[in-house]
DNA sequence: TGGCCAATCTCTAGTCACTATAGAAAATGA
DNA sequence: TCATTTTCTATAGTGACTAGAGATTGGCCA
C-alpha cells in the first residue's frame, strides 16, 4: 500500500491536488490506516495516471469524471467517449485559432515601436486603437 | 455624461466588469452623481476601450495597470511598454505550441477508435497510457 | 520504550478575471 | 404619482488548483 506522498512522487501529481481530486469525486475515498491516514493500491494509481493524463490533454474535471463514468460500464456503446475526445479536439483547434490572430496583431504591435518616448509609444497607441488591428480578434 | 449603462453599451464591457476595473484600479473612482450613481466622461471611456482592448489581446489586468501607469508619465522612455507587448507576444507563442502539442495527440486520439464498446475504446486507452502518445506534450 | 522529526490530516483562504445574486436606493417615463 | 428600469453595495460562485495553520500520525534510532 502507498501512502498519498509515494502516490505523489510515482505519479508527479501533487499531494493537495490527489486530495482535490478525491474530493471531486474522480477518486474513490481512498482507504485509511489506523490513524486514519490514506493508503493507496494499483488500481487507484492507474486512476490517478489516467486522470493526469487527461488533464495534460486539456480534459476538464466534468469531462474526465464522465469518461469515469463510462469506464465503469465496459459493455455499452463507446460514442460517448468518443464524443468528449472529438469535442476536446475542436476546442483545443478553436483556441489555436483565436491565438493565432492574437499573435498577429501582437506581433505588429511588439516590433513597430520605435522605441522613444511613452507619448509616442506604437504600443500605447495601437492597444489604444483597435482600428489600427488589421482584422478582428 | 454617461451612467455605468451607458458606457457599458458603448464599450461593450458590462457593467460588474466596469465596476470591477474600479475596484482594482484600472478606473480612477468614477464622478458621482448627487445620488451616489457612477457618471462618465470621454476619458474615462478612453480608459476603458483600452483595457478592453488590451484584454482582448490577454494582457492581464496587472501588465494592463502597468500600461497606465507609464502612460501617465509621457516623456519618459518606453522599453518597459514594448518589453510588456513582447512579453505577451512570447506568451501566445508558447501558447500556440503547447496546444498544437496537444492537438497532435488528440487527433489521433479522437480519430483512431474504431467505435464499438468501452472495453475495447481507443479513446480510453489511450488517455490510460500516455506510451501511446506520439510525443510528450 | 521514548523521543524526534517528517509526513499526513482537516479546514480555510487565496489565485485570476470575471459573473451572478440579493436587497435597497435612485432615476425615468406615462 | 406610481411603476418600471437602472444602479448601488456586498457577497458568493466559477475552475483547478495552491498555500497555509494547527493538530495527529508514522517510522526510525537509541
Ligand atoms: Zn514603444
Ligand atoms: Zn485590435
Ligand atoms: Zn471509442
Ligand atoms: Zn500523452
Amino acid at each position: 500500500m502507498l501512502t498519498i506522498g509515494d502516490l505523489s512522487r510515482k505519479t508527479g501529481v501533487k499531494i493537495p491536488t490527489i486530495r482535490y481530486y478525491e474530493q471531486m469525486g474522480l477518486l474513490d475515498a481512498a482507504e485509511r490506516s489506523e490513524g486514519n491516514q490514506r493508503r493507496y493500491a494499483a488500481p487507484e494509481r492507474e486512476r490517478l495516471s489516467f486522470i493526469k493524463h487527461a488533464r495534460e490533454l486539456g480534459l476538464t474535471i466534468e469531462a474526465i469524471r464522465e469518461l469515469i463514468d463510462l469506464s465503469a460500464h465496459p459493455e455499452r456503446p463507446c460514442e460517448e467517449a468518443d464524443r468528449i475526445a472529438a469535442e476536446q479536439l475542436t476546442a483545443v483547434r478553436e483556441k489555436i485559432e483565436k491565438l493565432r490572430r492574437l499573435e498577429k496583431e501582437l506581433k505588429r504591435i511588439a516590433t513597430r515601436c520605435a522605441g522613444d518616448q511613452i507619448k509616442d509609444c506604437y504600443v500605447i497607441r495601437a492597444l489604444a486603437h483597435h482600428e489600427m488591428c488589421e482584422s478582428d480578434h
